[in-house]
DNA sequence: TACTTTTTTGCAATCGTTTGCAATTGTTGT
DNA sequence: ACAACAATTGCAAACGATTGCAAAAAAGTA
């Protein structure tokens, strides 16, 4: 690798020079610094971040943890926040977790060891434990919250956002509506669990606990607790399912399928996070969907700008809106109505 | 931070030892050890890697360079190279290019900075020229080959696969095959039409370069290419449609679904690359399946031993093997027999 | 011209590790 | 008890950059 001081050497002047050269142009002489740059370009010079980052004793690189890559949710995430740092000149370490709490302090031992100037993280559900092992470095949570005092986060609002699906339901004159959720150890699933609790309580129909199942996230979670709910009793069965997350809402909408039951007119669906599944499959799904890419290049810019502001700025918690996107997966109970023929396609 | 002299402080020993309990652990007496690693476990020490690196003049990362970190297939890659890159304890520096040379060009160049250890890359169309950048470094191509001679390379068998899916289509009657392929300064694209146009060969039909449209692998191409080759007056249109990617096979499905072509029944299509979204739009597709994830892993693995191994290895070019899957998306031509009654869903 | 001020440069220490070499300690054989 | 040897430890020099400080050069002033 060709170092500062071969650059040094072809332009005949100091180490030294030739780093401010390049970091601090203003404080060398126009002469020296035009051939100090022409040596470099000569070269092929590129400086070395290990030395500089040791030295400085600070990196120009961020750290980066999801849960799942797979899922577009937190590719479009990454992606956000990857544009973001790179705007501002930083290079991010990409870490999976799989939701596993253990993969995740792994992934974070080894991220201090290189020193990142901060990190981006959707928490796992036991990050409480595991961030102890980086007070220090600045954090920013996306999506959840670990519940970590004095941690900026960067969030959509899921109770509204579960309010509106919900509410929507309500109106099309549903009563009985079924709903599957998250693990609630992890907060968006307690937020959205909440909306749509909300929702009810604000049309005064009352909460009724066989209607609402657990589910770890997957798409088989969201299969099994579709099936599950679909084999109630028909009295009391739910004419309408409003599913948290989108791995979920797959595995729910291809129970329905497997299990012959016609979306809408058998049993409306509404799903939390759009993608392009939800908008192209048949039926095209009413869903509340996020600002994904937002989302993380928010988040993003927040870390950086706390990082030069320095600590004085508070720690905030910041909320984006979701929209409720209408396509065709729900109608009126009962099939009495099919809401098919009043929406177009799109 | 907590450093290696604190730890040697409160060890009562020299860093040295402590440097060599960690990683040289055979050559410090048993019960100094010891003493050690407690005082390392009690201070929370984590090696700080860029000192490191920059003593070893060799870190512990990986580039990885994809084009497009929201394409599931992309997504897919870059999992199964973080799998293996941390089963040997390597972290992965992401970068996205969205197709773009110049974003390359900077992804390299901040790579280049970073001291890696290696690099994987799904090469640009002008990679070849800018990895002229990183020459030293150990470069493994997935996916495709940036046709630099001497680099390694994990592709899947793209002439192979293009073949069985032309090959079937030719079987079901289809005479009037179109091709949406990608861009031919791409290997897959170049590799694709020349299965599609082997099977053409092999079964004796003329090649017709009205049926073959070129696309930019996105979604909009896609549904552009589809749109024209629709148009075209019918007896010149085709009863079948190859497409060569999994972006552009949505658009042209979608495309499809606008002019309200009915597959199979009017057209017969089938796409390379699978994904949930072939597999479960209505009809299912039939595709050419790639091992995604294998691949990445696999280039990750071969990467990591050329690695320690030397440089006596030969520069490899693995290829993988595509499966045909069939689906509910082909049937004989002209809709004279209905494909889909003797078929089941899934 | 001689002195002050400003600009430009270089010296050398430093960041936190690793590692060749030498010094120290411990072990063994006689 | 003492040499010979092995095992364990520490010293100090790297790795490639940055930066406080002081020296040198250039510019300004009287």
């Amino acid at each position: 690798m060709v170092s500062l001081d071969d650059v040094a050497k072809l332009a005949q002047v100091s180490p030294a020079t030739v780093s401010r050269a390049l970091s601090r142009p203003e404080m060398v002489a126009e002469a020296t610094r035009k051939r100090i740059l022409q040596a470099a370009q000569e070269l092929g010079y590129q400086p070395n971040q290990l030395a500089r980052s040791l030295r400085q004793r600070s990196s120009q690189t961020l750290g980066l943890i999801i849960t799942d890559i797979l899922n577009p949710f937190h590719a479009t995430l990454a992606k956000g926040v990857q544009d973001a740092a790179e705007k501002h000149n930083y290079t991010v370490f990409l870490f999976n977790t799989d939701e596993d709490p253990e993969k995740e302090r792994r992934a974070l031992n080894v991220l201090r060891g290189h020193q990142p100037r901060g990190l981006l993280i959707v928490p796992s559900p036991q990050a409480k434990e595991n961030l102890k092992l980086v007070t220090k470095l600045p954090i920013v949570e996306l999506d959840r919250t670990s519940g970590t005092p004095g941690i900026r986060t960067v969030m959509v609002d899921n109770v509204g956002g579960a309010r509106k699906a919900v509410q929507h339901l309500i109106d099309l004159g549903h009563r009985r509506i079924g709903m599957i959720v998250g693990r609630l150890d992890i907060s968006t699933a307690v937020e959205r669990l909440q909306g749509y609790r909300e929702a009810l309580q604000a049309a005064g129909i009352p909460y009724d606990e066989t209607l609402v199942l657990l589910g770890n996230h997957r798409e088989a979670d969201g299969r099994e607790a579709a099936k599950a709910l679909l084999s109630l009793p028909s009295d009391k069965r739910p004419t309408a399912l409003f599913v948290g997350n989108n791995e979920m809402t797959v595995g729910a909408v291809l129970a329905l399928r497997e299990m012959g039951i016609r979306i809408p007119q058998e049993l409306s669906v509404v799903g939390f996070d759009d993608s392009r599944w939800a908008a192209t499959i048949e039926p095209a799904l009413t869903v509340v969907a996020q600002p994904t890419y937002e989302l993380g290049f928010l988040a993003c810019e927040t870390l950086l700008s706390s990082l030069s502001r320095g600590q004085d700025t508070l720690p905030t918690s910041i909320r984006l809106d979701t929209s409720f996107i209408l396509r065709e997966s729900t109608a009126p109970p009962g099939g009495r109505k099919n809401g098919l023929k009043k929406r177009r396609r799109n």
